[in-house]
DNA sequence: CTAGGGTTAG
């Protein structure tokens, strides 16, 4: 019977299930399925093979339920998903008389973590005191770790800091929450700390700090965390062999992203999804959907995720027709349903390419009530067609759904002042004045050998303020010899045309790229971060700039990447 | 029987 339990284990280990349902059957027969060690063996066994229905059953068919089959159940539903039964077995373990541990409370946790109930971590949190379970490190590094995907990041912190055993487990806990809650610098700090105390990192963390290094963009601290997969070995994780794929297509080096792919042991939809949205995100809508159909090739079905990565695709590459093929037979090709996101995406195309009565058609027909990222789109779209009706249609909605967002109030300034209707952008303008809405204050930065400057409009403060100005004025001229000529509908002040022309010339990306142009070596290319889209007349700029001076300048704005070259936009204007 | 990691438009 130890020989059959021991097996069991093995069978869960590897989830080996029709070895696992055989010893299961011999069990029957031998007549000592009534050990209880073999019970949890056996749940354990289905719980990790995926047959939650299998598990659930030995565990119902058990005579002496005792606590550590209650605790393999409760694990069991929270290994597939089940996490709100999970939670609910808790009470119903009380009811029982079993009591509880340590292995019961870091179970509950996780299900806690995983449905961000904010009320219930603080309860169990509580109880893990009052139990004395608050000094064993599974529950601590639980506790850490469900306050953190709750959103409670001081009370994570306050956990973290307060005990006296945090480990490896503790300290990627936090560095996850950190990250995920818009926290890179501190999850990146907290890494360095880690190193400092001597903890040796695993593929968990570097998985994590990847993550982190690509929400912040961060190109050279993602390469360092790279050096350190390559050090101790990880490239062979699959995970973090995604994560450095999504790192660095955020980092905006899509050929260091098609490398970490291409090594990439064994590539999973997740890799797939990555690298789609990473070329979709770069403007290479047509190369993405070349993928596409390689990964289809090999077998991978594609899950919703990668549809909203597909249509994201098409949307950049302005591939109108071949979106409309995969959105209207989506479940015919792959088997699912589509999503709100998907929606979106479709109405962002159809707006975009000015089929705007098509995209409002979609609006209104569509299975789901329409959110702010719908209306965002129509928004967006209704600027660049200057569709004054459907614009502020989707303003006010936008007004409703997301009262406290700026750029609402913008956008439709925005549109009034491109057909000159001044009074109403002054109208918008005290609008936000009475509801305090304050426009996000545009800023570019720029990094050079290691340090990072940053420019707002009309920025004057930089040492070398002077070169930089320079730098424009002479800029200007040769521009306008090329044939360009300043966008000036998008300025929103209702000011003569030279003096909007002076305003657009000092936007902060043109001048963190004029500072790239001093302070970078000829031909290299120039890295520009924005904190809000790119400006109409500073791409149209950057295209004639790129040609001008025989420099690529890559601009991350908030939406995606811009890499100007030779006179055109990887975002074929399309954006 | 128990803890930490990866992909989503605007």
């Amino acid at each position: 019977m130890f020989t059959l339990s021991s097996a069991l284990k093995a069978c869960a280990g590897i989830g080996l299930k029709e070895l696992g349902r055989q010893l299961h059957c011999n069990l029957i027969k031998l007549n000592v399925g009534s050990d209880p060690f073999v019970h949890v063996g056996l749940i354990d066994m289905y719980s990790k093979s995926g047959l939650m229905n299998d598990a659930r059953m030995v565990f119902n068919l058990m005579p002496d339920k005792d606590l550590i089959a209650w605790n393999a159940v409760m694990s069991a539903h929270s290994q597939n998903g089940e996490d709100m039964e999970a939670l609910l077995l808790f009470p119903l373990m009380h009811e029982a008389g079993v009591g509880f541990n340590q292995t019961t409370l870091s179970t509950v946790l996780k299900s806690v973590a995983s449905l961000q109930v904010n009320y219930v971590c603080k309860q169990i949190h509580a109880l893990s005191a009052k139990s004395g379970f608050e000094s064993d490190r599974y529950v601590v590094n639980s506790l850490i770790d469900a306050y953190g995907k709750c959103a409670l990041l001081e009370d994570a912190t306050r956990i973290f800091r307060e005990c006296l055993i945090v480990d490896l487990v503790g300290f990627t806990s936090m560095i996850t929450a950190y990250s995920q809650s818009g926290q890179g610098e501190e999850a990146l700090k907290l890494y360095l700390e880690m190193l400092d105390r001597g903890i040796e990192p695993d593929p968990y963390v570097c998985s994590s700090l990847l993550n982190a290094c690509a929400n912040l963009s961060a190109y050279e601290q993602g390469k360092q965390v790279h050096v350190h997969v390559l050090k101790h070995g990880f490239m062979y994780d699959n995970f973090a062999g995604n994560s450095l794929v999504n790192m660095y297509a955020k980092c905006g080096s899509i050929d260091d992203a098609e490398r970490a792919f291409s090594s990439i042991p064994e590539r999973g939809i997740v890799s797939w999804s990555a690298m789609i949205g990473g070329l979709a995100q770069h403007g290479h809508g047509k190369e993405a959907l070349r993928v596409f159909n390689q990964m289809l090739k090999y077998g991978v079905s594609p899950n919703q995720i990668t549809l909203v990565s597909v249509l994201c695709a098409c949307n950049h590459a302005g591939l109108v027709t071949e979106a409309q093929k995969y959105f209207r037979s989506m479940k015919e090709l792959f088997g699912f349903e589509r999503m709100q996101e998907h929606y979106a995406c479709m109405i962002d195309l159809l707006g975009r390419a000015g089929r705007l009565d098509e995209a409002m058609e979609l609006v209104n027909t569509m299975p789901f009530q329409a959110d702010g990222s719908v209306w965002g789109a129509l928004l967006g779209a209704a600027r660049i067609h200057k569709n004054v009706e459907i614009g502020q249609r989707a303003a006010e909605m936008l007004l409703i759904l997301e009262p406290e967002k700026s750029g609402t109030h913008v956008l439709l300034a925005n549109i009034y002042a491109s057909v000159g209707m001044w009074n109403n952008v002054a109208k918008m303008r005290r609008l936000m004045k009475d509801c305090n809405v304050k426009k996000e204050p545009g800023v570019s930065w720029i990094e050079v050998k290691d340090k990072i400057y940053t420019f707002i409009a009309g920025d004057r403060s930089h040492v070398r303020s002077e070169e930089i100005y320079a730098k424009l004025d002479e800029l200007s001229e040769r521009l306008s010899k090329a044939g360009y000529i300043p966008k000036v509908e998008f300025d929103l002040h209702d000011v003569e045309r030279d003096e909007k022309e002076k305003l657009l010339y000092h936007h902060s990306e043109k001048l963190a790229v004029a500072f790239g142009l001093i302070a970078t070596p000829a031909g290299a290319p120039i890295r520009v971060k924005k904190n809000l889209r790119v400006c109409m007349d500073c791409h149209t700029a950057f295209k004639f700039i790129s040609k001008i001076v025989s420099r690529e300048i890559i601009l991350r704005d908030i939406n995606r990447y811009h890499h100007f070259k030779d006179g055109s936009c990887s975002c074929g204007d399309y954006w």
